[in-house]
DNA sequence: ATGAAAGCGCTAACAA
DNA sequence: TTGTTAGCGCTTTCAT
């Protein structure tokens, strides 16, 4: 009765005065329901866990503050794992869910195979909403990577490049073919003919881009622009330039994408594609809350707001040509 | 009776045979305890909440490991909070307490005032350790930060040089003033004269290291050396000493305190102490523990291992006097 | 329209 | 040495 009143129960019929008075009363004496007593009670947890490769990249940041707000106004906990840390024989996530600790998972896979082993397990016992991939049949939640891109290269196209390389993510990685996919249709729609040794598999860390770019800039003939799949390999790209003798952005201009606080801490800093994490981060919870109320999985793409193209020192008009 | 077999309850006699056929069935069954139950009837979560400023800051990741780690051998789960997400009005720790959700907090506040005030309101009701921070009657764990500050100088000194100056932390932060006490041992011990305008408080940031270095090197006479206090602040140094037209490590040696996966990513690399940040949030979680079983407050600094100079390209010898 | 009571899964106290 | 049971705080069904 209480109770139900507390919690709005909007097929409750009582008396104005009786609800005032109870909620009069329960504010007075301060109180809050007890979770694990709601929680034994519902059977279920009202914890999500959010699950990155890692907790500290900063392009995590804003997803986190999405999962973060979505799940607050749900008065959802959420729980912050890493899949790097889960050893393949450590089954961390399943005994989260054996123990009825958490309800769902917004996953991140990582390269990495060991995690979709894990993914298997949990997967049909509670809902799991994909991050950033697409999975078979279950819901998913990824961005406008192929627009991120093209918008990237455009920008170099309208800067007077043609000579433009492609800095690009590991093989598992989707968002690096969707991204792949963005560089070249930008490329093909203006005419511009795509060298395919200029595209290069790295990876989305600075070391991995810094031999990219030392890579490519050993060429005899180099490009004078590069669309870096993300803004970690793009710290390691700077490095390379660098490293190589080559000038950025008189010799090279560089666009990554992603935008975090360390796109301003490079010398010169970065020019990237804001992608819309902190939305991600909300519609990944969002989707988790539906599923847990039995409706069935979606793949969406965030779309609002789009990428946007945040002009720094690492671009600039390409060098005339020799 | 089954459930003291399972919990390994010490003070239980039971027959081995019976011990035995009790957890053959609970494994072959795949038995696991459902959490809120136990939580309702232990009344205690088992949960601890780690509230750092900025999750996302590379520094705090191995320190979240060290308490994912030593939560995790405890049983406990592990929430992560921001405290700069915290609006003053907002009493989302509060709520935590209230709700029974969390057992207790491992604590670093942040430079800004309204965390102590969250701080009083649940230190009451739950024990709190401090990270990076005496408190007064009151768990805390610290580094040896004069330690790791007189170990960055005294590697400049033994590079020849003596015109070296401090990028120090914000006034409010105890880090800064006792990683400003270690330069100044160092100094002193080394007989090398100090210049008061060579200290000068900046801040933890990128943007405050920047501005700390130009208006050091916009000086008639400048010093040929700089220890930041912080790793993330050093990244604005060397931007700063780049706008500045000063070569690092040429002109400029630069160390900083922290050693974290930007280190390998600037040009030059960046000289560090490494700190263990790890054994710090294990310290933490360890403290707490002990709190929730009724033990008094302690205050300890993590000496083991300690701090240890980790050289890169930032640092080289003293540049002839001209 | 409101109150009473059962029961979620566990642990600890008590009986046998 | 082992089995039985009350009760943690909540929600929800069933009486009133």
């Amino acid at each position: 009765m209480v109770s139900r009143i507390l919690n709005n129960d909007p097929r409750l019929r009582a008396r104005e005065d009786t609800r005032d008075r109870v909620k009069a009363v329960a504010s007075q004496l301060g109180y809050m329901p007890n979770h694990a007593a709601r929680a034994l009670r519902l059977s279920h947890a009202e914890t999500v866990s959010l699950v990155v490769p890692d907790a500290t990249n900063p392009i995590f940041s804003e997803m986190f503050r999405g999962v973060e707000d979505e799940a607050d106004i749900a008065g959802l906990q959420v729980l912050l794992g890493q899949s790097l840390d889960l050893r393949p024989d450590s089954n961390l996530l399943r005994r989260l869910v054996d123990q009825g600790r958490v309800d769902g998972f917004v996953l991140q896979v990582s390269a990495r195979q060991e995690v979709h082993e894990a993914e298997q397990a949990i997967a049909d016992r509670v809902p799991v909403v994909l991050i950033h991939a697409r999975g078979q049949r279950r819901g998913s939640v990824i961005l406008d990577d192929e627009g991120a891109a093209q918008l990237a290269t455009e920008h170099l196209l309208a800067l007077g490049h043609t000579d433009i390389a492609m800095v690009s993510g590991p093989v598992p990685a989707q968002t690096a073919s969707r991204r792949e996919k963005g560089y070249a249709r930008a490329m093909s729609e203006a005419h511009v003919r795509r060298r395919p040794t200029w595209t290069v598999k790295a990876g989305y860390s600075p070391e991995a881009g810094r031999q990219a770019a030392r890579h490519l800039l050993s060429k005899p003939r180099r490009p004078t622009a590069m669309v870096v799949a993300n803004i970690n390999a793009a710290l390691g790209v700077l490095k390379g330039a660098r490293e190589s003798k080559v000038s950025v952005p008189d010799e090279l201009s560089v666009v990554a994408i992603h935008d975090t606080w360390l796109a301003t801490t490079t010398f010169p800093e970065l020019t990237t594609v804001r992608m819309p994490l902190y939305q991600m981060g909300r519609e990944g919870v969002r989707q988790l809350i539906a599923r847990l109320s039995g409706q069935r999985p979606e793949d969406v793409v965030i779309t609002d707001p789009p990428p946007v193209l945040v002009e720094r020192e690492s671009t600039a008009e390409a060098p005339r040509r020799r």
